[in-house]
DNA sequence: TGTTTTTGGGACATTGATGTCCCACAATGA
DNA sequence: TCATTGTGGGACATCAATGTCCCAAAAACA
């Protein structure tokens, strides 16, 4: 089927690109198990493909953290909720967010998404609730969501952590930080 | 003089680098102000200069964190210390850890160094004491450790962080997280 | 079965980065 | 001042990735 062999390659490409965004086309061909011309064929050229895998990525990111909820319940819960929808999409948040330079080309093939303004209103309501520390700005507490998420995911990829222990990890990291309160 | 150029050309590698890790030859040339050819007469190859810039900034970096003398004193203030050393280096460590693949091919040039052993140690010291969260392992702490400063560097270079609030704002996130303790 | 669609691989041209060589020019020092 | 050293830029060959085209084989479908 067609429409088969093109999220092959999507898939394919985050992942790759992720692990090495200098990533060749044949590499990427050859981790979806496809032709180089087909790839060409279903995307003519490196920036198509990159386009494309970006849109598809925030599709399949912006679906799993809908799945979550954000805006039900107490902000703790969703967070912890959102989180773990964030480590199941690892691969797709680091192509995504691993290099800046590919956020900044997503605006040339994408409108501003709705995922992002989820998290930070989530963010926002937890800090007016009290339940996110308001010292410090909603951006700076959505960046490092994805970085503790990202070096999750990298810890997991590099078997520093096992795959079933990342999400609670994530979840006390970024709850707690790093130090024992005194 | 000689030594000078060298240092300038390490100096802009180690920061081009950092932003973009498929930056050209010219475009490091340009950034050091010097010609091509004058790079290339101080490193033939661009293999060589990777090599020699991740020799450098291992020693700027070590050099910054030795200073911070990370065995000495309670492990919270020698944090604390090693965090705002870390921090004055945010362009190296960028450079070093931004991506894996530079850590990997630096034991093909370089011995394992003392200075990630140093935190290591810091780490281990502060969780047998009861001051680092004992309930994850050493290596998560030093890879958040290194993922804060990293995104904190990150969010100065973008505007989203004021320079002289990053090291406060990393150590605050280090040592709390991002949410309120119930 | 025969027809249509999709695929894989080979054979190119093109492009951009890289590495080499050379020479004129500027800077440094005796 | 002259001589040595370091520098910048141009010219060139090379190499890897890219993009295009074509055709035979495989797969899907009737």
């Amino acid at each position: 089927m067609r429409g088969r062999t093109r999220r092959a390659i999507l898939a394919a490409a985050a992942s790759a690109l992720a692990r090495d965004r200098g990533a060749t086309l044949a590499d990427i061909a050859e981790a979806a198990q496809v032709g180089r011309s087909t790839l060409h064929r279903y995307f003519p050229d490196r920036q198509e493909l990159l386009n494309a895998t970006i849109v598809d990525s925030f599709r399949v990111v912006e679906q799993s953290i809908a799945a979550a909820a954000v805006h039900q319940g107490p902000p703790r819960e969703a967070m912890r909720r959102l989180i773990t929808a964030m480590v199941d999409v690892g691969d797709r948040l680091a192509f995504l967010f691993g290099d800046p330079r590919v956020l900044e080309e997503s605006t040339a093939c994408f409108e501003p998404d709705a995922s992002v303004p989820t998290a930070l209103s989530l963010i926002e309501r937890g800090q007016a609730e009290g339940v996110f520390d308001p010292q410090v700005s909603a951006e700076w507490i959505q960046e490092m969501l994805y970085a503790i998420t990202y070096t999750g995911w990298e810890a997991a990829e590099r078997g520093l952590l096992p795959r079933h222990g990342v999400t609670s990890t994530v979840i006390r990291t970024f709850e707690n930080g790093l130090a024992v309160r005194p």
